[in-house]
Parts: structure tokens; sequence; C-alpha cells
DNA sequence: TTCAGTGCAAAAGATTTGCAAGCCG
DNA sequence: CGGCTTGCAAATCTTTTGCACTGAA
């Protein structure tokens, strides 16, 4: 069981279960993930419950959606995994993460000439690799 | 009729019809719209066309997918519409066109490090405005 | 013990498909 | 005319919900 998973939950008083902890484990595993993967990968729980713990999730702040190649996918926040970005090839469906302190500066600049306050951001590229 | 979409879709032998154009004209019109935004604005087509439609535009890369405040929405690519990105509020749902030199900028050294080609790219700020 | 969380099955929604009929070129 | 497109209805797949039961605290 992920302690940080532990630490979180107990915070919002919500309970440690079997299905929260492996869909905890298998978004940490194998990153972005689409919800049939998801309910695979959570051979031991009903597909309802992974459901609604997706839905927890993502009202904690837990994880965000993405879209990858043209595919809805699942992915730890930054609270959980340490910030980044995908590239991804279209041809061999490999994808890349991007960290990289030049496009975070020119995303900060957007949203403070916005005013906007408590953002995120999701960046997705697509293309052909070498 | 809109004349670009007329020569696009001759240029790739495929026939001009009503519901070709009546998705084209709601995406040029309203923008990132859901999946049943649009079946409900294509009310000449049956919305089996609409999914075959929205099939055959993406594989002639007119539109792409987006996550917009947790939602999946479809869009016109650049060829169609100029490009840009989007900043939303999760409060007021309200959202603004980003178009930034800098932050594009930042994006093609990061495709050029990578060594990819023929790319495309999306990038979504969520957060709360002023 | 108590109540949040789960499993199951059914309901509701979204997407895809087969086929006969219609329309574009 | 001949083949690409469509509409319709049925089949599939995905997601949500009600309810009784279970397990975490």
């Amino acid at each position: 069981m992920n302690p940080q998973l532990i630490s979180y939950l107990k915070q919002h008083s919500r309970s440690i279960t079997t299905c929260r902890s492996d869909v905890f484990d298998v978004l940490a595993l194998r990153g972005a993930v689409t919800m049939s993967d998801l309910i695979f990968g959570c051979i031991r729980s009903d597909k309802a419950s992974v459901y609604r713990t997706v839905d927890l999730f993502r009202r904690l702040g837990m994880i965000h959606d993405v879209v990858i190649a043209g595919e809805r996918k699942i992915e730890l926040t930054d609270r959980f995994s340490h910030h980044h970005h995908h590239i991804t090839c279209l041809k061999c469906q490999e994808t890349v993460s991007i960290d990289d302190g030049r496009l975070e500066e020119a995303l900060a600049a957007i949203v403070a000439a916005n005013g906007f306050s408590s953002t995120n951001h999701t960046v997705e590229i697509n293309g052909v690799c070498p």
C-alpha cells in the first residue's frame, strides 16, 4: 500500500480500500492509461467501483484527463507524479515525457497575463519520430 | 456551403453532402464542441452519419480532439481555423483563446530537440478567472 | 457498531454496424 | 447508371445507478 496514497486519503477522511489502492498502483506503474486498461488492471474490483474511484480521485485532484494520439487517458496529477508532458509518435505509438523550463515559463506568463489562479495545464505533442 | 470545405473534399475525392457541410458549419461557428452538441447541431442528419463524418474528417486531418475542463471536445485543426489554444475557467466555464509566440517557440524547440516531424500540439490551461 | 464503499445487475448513454434506399458525379 | 452516403434499427460498448451486503475505522 502506497504511503502517499494512505496519507492523502486520510487527510480527506476517506477509507483506504483495495479498489483505491489498485487504481492508484496501476496509475503509478503505467502512467497514462485508458479507462478500460484501468478496469482490466483492477481485476480484484468491479468496474462500477473503478468508475467510482476514478470519480473520487478526480474530485480530490489526484488525477486528470489527457488525450494522447486521439485516445482519452487518465493519469496522476503532479501531486503524485512529477510534472511532465508528452510527445507521442503517431506511427509507433511511443510516448516520451517532456519536462522543459522554457515551456513552463511561457505557460506561467500566459496565466499571469490572464489573471488566472490555481491553474494546471496539459500539453500534448503528436508527430512522427526519427 | 463553405468553399474551403468543398475544395478540400474534392481534393480527396469525396462527395459534398448535407451532413458534411452541417458538421463543418457547426465546428466553424461554435469552435470546440462535444459529440452531442454536434449531433444536436446537425438536426438534418442522423447521428450515425455525424459519427461517420467526424471519423472521415479526423482521417483527413480536418479535426482533432481536445479535453476542455474534463470534457472531450472536437474542433477544427489549424488548416481550417487559425492556430490557438485554450485557457478555461473551472468556475464559470468561460474559455479564452490563447495565441502566444513564446509558447510556440518553446514547443518548436522541444519538437526539434526530439527530432520529430509533421507535428501538431494541443495546450489546455485550466484555472479560476479573476 | 456504523456508515462509507462495494458488488451485482439493470438502466441509460454513446458509438458502431448491416442493409436497403437515395443522391452525387 | 454505379458507387459513395445516408437513414434506420439493432448490436455493442461504456458509464451510471439502486440496493442490499461488506468491511474499514
